[in-house]
RNA sequence: GGUCCGGUGGCAGAGUGGCUCAUGCAGCGGAUUGCAAAUCCGUUUACGGGGGUUCAAUUCCCUCCCGGACCUCCA
């Protein structure tokens, strides 16, 4: 993608405003990842793929990025399942770290340039921890280390709150140790089964919000251009980043452009275990083409609410089944080009309207249906700048074993189509259709593909 | 209760102060086909309710209704 000037979504600001790189040469960002302690849910699939859509735009736009997602890899959460399952904290966090990426893998998700985990960065926490509190900023008490809310004036800019209304709000009692109720933890003690480190405040573990600020200035720096994750992240977890990182380095601007991407519900409701409609990654992925589950998240723009169904993922199957057809007739013949409709890269720049780019290759490919290798060239690349068409049209269509057999059948009902026994032939399609293969008759024989 | 976001045709989902028109899926009619499939052509259906601003509002403002998110560790 070229030329055309990229505009983000601000969450700080509440506006599109135009995206202007901190350093044209190296644009950097933060994406927060996941806690490791299950498989991944399509939820966190969204915003990771939000991150992906973005960091392929950037790519395209800027000679350098600097993409790094981290592994929280130490929390109460994932202690809390290790000895449920009784097992190690070790073993879980790495098992589900393998998952996480294999099913990053899966859905063509592009790996972080660094991928930094929590506990390889106590260090680095420790030492914010400690900038915090010389700044005036925390505080020590009964083996915690608290960040102290009323010490930062602008507490609450990010997410739009003031602090007296969350107190009035709270829903959580309030520790005996807090100086104020809205203070949060940075350093918690920890018993001897829990995990723990040393530091000048006892053995213990870092809290939550801590290790993103830590881990973003280590790998960008004081200020960078965008952070990012899900809309649920705003607030308290981004908030309570920007007060340590702008507090630790008064000087900064912490990140430039927050952004953050919509929930997605399941028919239409939030998705949670007790109402049953909560899915993994990996359970989708047992039932769909990661193509079309990619698609099917791309057509909403990523700042509105999507109802995830099984009626949009087949819809979403159909469409790319389109989009492949338009490829086939030109299957191993379309180069790689940079030149994509202004239209599409428009779409793009603006916000990442995904819906709208999609549209555009809806146009082109209606006009390679019609022979147009051009538009089959550049629906091509304009979706691959969307992280589809990871795959050539002939596997997409024909990607199983039984291909001999399924042949041999087809050869057996073109036997009879030519002795005019039709009854035979639709026979032997209706099976062919069960095992979910469909037949076409071209003027160029007959073809089949996977449903 | 507080803060924020949103309500567009059967469904999904863009967009805009006025232009013939998003787009896709589904539906309907037709071409094509032995019949299908795929493809092509044509086609029906809309901007939550009520006020206001304006020559003109789905688009701006107010209000009501409805849905959703967040409100101390959920992407």
């Amino acid at each position: 993608m070229s030329k055309l000037n990229l505009s983000l979504y601000d969450s700080r600001q509440h506006k599109v405003v135009p995206f202007v790189a901190l350093d044209p040469l190296h644009v950097r960002l933060y994406f927060c990842g996941p806690t490791v302690y299950d498989f991944l849910h399509i939820g966190n699939l969204r915003a990771m793929l939000t991150a992906d859509i973005l960091v392929r735009t950037l790519r395209s736009l800027y000679p350098k990025v600097t993409y790094v997602r981290n592994i929280t890899d130490v929390d109460d959460k994932i202690n809390a399942r290790a000895k449920l399952n009784n097992e190690s904290i070790q073993s879980l966090t790495q098992r589900t770290t393998q998952d996480f990426h294999q099913d990053m893998q899966s859905m063509y998700i592009l790996p972080p340039d660094v991928e930094p985990r929590a506990t390889e960065h106590i260090n680095d926490i420790q030492q914010m921890i400690s900038q915090l509190i010389e700044n005036g900023h925390a505080y020590a008490a009964e083996g915690h280390v608290l960040f102290s809310v009323p010490s930062y004036k602008d507490y609450g800019h990010l997410s739009g709150r003031n602090p007296e209304e969350l107190i009035a709000g709270a829903r959580v009692e309030v520790a005996t140790y807090k100086k104020h109720p809205g203070d949060f933890v940075l350093w918690k003690p920890s018993n001897d089964d829990e995990p723990g480190w040393d530091s000048p405040w006892g053995k213990g573990r870092p809290g939550w919000h801590i290790e993103c600020s830590a881990m973003s200035y280590r790998y960008l720096g004081e200020s960078f251009d965008i952070h990012g994750g899900g809309h649920d992240l705003l607030f308290p977890h981004h908030e309570n980043e920007c007060a340590q990182s702008l507090c630790c380095f008064p000087e900064s601007q912490f990140a430039n452009i927050w952004v953050h991407n919509a929930m997605l519900l399941v028919d239409g409701e939030k998705m949670s275990k007790s109402l049953g409609n909560f899915f993994t990654i990996r359970e989708i992925l047992a039932q769909h083409n990661p193509e079309a589950i990619r698609f099917a998240l791309l057509q909403a723009h990523y700042r509105s609410v999507l109802n995830f169904s099984q009626a949009g993922l087949k819809e979403a199957k159909q469409i790319m089944d389109r989009f492949y057809r338009a490829l086939s007739a030109f299957e191993s013949d379309l180069d790689q080009t940079d030149d994509l409709p202004e239209a599409f890269t428009e779409a793009m720049s603006d916000d990442l309207n995904t819906p709208k780019a999609l549209m555009v290759m809806h146009q082109l490919a209606d006009q390679a249906l019609k022979g147009n290798k051009e538009a089959a060239t550049q629906l091509k690349s304009a979706g691959q700048q969307l992280g589809l068409f990871n795959t050539i049209p002939s596997k997409w269509f024909q990607n199983t074993d039984k291909a001999q057999q399924i042949e041999a059948l087809i050869e057996q009902r073109n036997t009879a189509k030519k002795a005019r026994d039709f009854t035979t032939a639709d026979r032997i399609r209706d099976e062919l259709k069960d095992q979910g293969i469909v037949l076409e008759d071209s003027p160029n024989g007959t073809i089949w593909r996977q449903i």
